[in-house]
DNA sequence: CGACTTTGACCAGCGC
DNA sequence: GCGCTGGTCAAAGTCG
């Protein structure tokens, strides 16, 4: 399904770093290897500099984060998952891949929580157990950031905390508080880089972001959560996930520490066409197109 | 008092 | 079949 796409992070120009951070990613699919370890995912590394510095800002408003990536749907950065990942970079790690299209173990859990909604309760938990769920387009962000939650223009009950497999950070899980919402996220930090923030965001926004958050996050951000479900997970060849970073131009606060180890991921030279390219094929599933806002293109203006 | 966080327990999938 | 791990629930605690 993803292998395509798998594929393609292979030919991805990595640098050294990535590279054995894929490779490491894709062979350490132990069980569940971490956090992001779902199917193939499709990676933009380093080199990726297409959008506007802006775009990075929206995030949360403030400029905790220099630097900042997506991925999309089922895949996971396998923060965790690399054990020798240098860089918080994310590869994927094909492991759930082929849960990708049957979906596998947490579909279930996901189902019953977003088709439910918050209805369900333990009952839910005691059925449903032949029922398998699809799973929601994700995207993952990483960012470089002192907070753990980053402020994305919703808001977010926290409901779980899990220790991560080969890190000594915890991962912890949001539901957005908006009734009717399914959209659910998790967070964790890289342990290679824990300046680096890991949000993957499940499902979308059915509502508006509220009216209380910052003008920029809520007006950025609104749209592509709340786009609609444009992404046939199964069958139908698409990334199960796809990610990006998106370097933070600002001075991330001066070198920040963490900053580093990210700084090779982060750093390019240039837009190349490739990744316009790249990018453009992110749009056309839809699930950037929303998210990235206009202002990617004056990157080359 | 309502909203949110913390935290231990539970459940299910997967690999061995 | 067993153990590990990820994901979720829900009671209790905290905060504004």
């Amino acid at each position: 399904m993803s292998e395509d796409f798998t594929d393609f992070i292979y030919r991805q120009p990595f640098q050294d770093d990535k590279r054995r951070t894929t490779a490491a990613a894709f062979t350490n699919s132990g069980s569940h290897s971490s956090a992001f370890d779902d199917h193939s995912s499709l990676l933009i590394n380093n080199n990726l500099q297409m959008f506007d510095p802006t775009f990075a800002e929206f995030l949360h408003g403030s400029n905790d984060h220099t630097s900042f990536s997506v991925a999309v749907d089922d895949q996971r950065i396998p923060a965790e998952a690399a054990p020798a990942t240098p860089n918080s970079s994310m590869s994927s790690s094909s492991a759930e891949a082929a849960a990708g299209d049957e979906e596998s173990n947490k579909g279930k859990k996901e189902a019953k929580e977003t088709l439910e909604d918050e209805s369900p309760k333990k009952d839910s938990k005691a059925k449903k157990k032949g029922e398998k769920k699809q799973r929601q387009p994700r995207f993952a962000f990483m960012t470089k950031s002192e907070v753990d939650h980053l402020e994305d223009g919703y808001r977010w009950r926290k409901y779980g905390q899990k220790a991560v497999k080969n890190s000594p950070y915890p991962r912890s899980y949001y539901r957005c508080t908006t009734q009717k919402c399914p959209v659910k996220k998790r967070v964790e930090r890289s342990y290679e880089d824990p300046s680096i923030v890991i949000t993957t965001y499940e499902g979308q926004h059915n509502h508006h972001v509220p009216a209380t958050l910052r003008g920029n996050a809520a007006a950025l951000f609104a749209p592509s959560m709340m786009a609609p479900p444009l992404i046939p997970l199964e069958g139908q060849g698409f990334p199960q996930e796809f990610l990006f970073q998106v370097p933070h131009l600002y001075g991330g606060g001066g070198g920040s520490g963490g900053g580093s180890g990210s700084n090779n991921m982060f750093h390019q030279q240039n837009f190349s066409s490739l990744h316009q390219q790249q990018l453009h094929h992110f749009v056309d599933y839809g699930l950037l197109q929303d998210i990235i806002p206009p202002v990617y293109p004056k990157e080359e203006a």
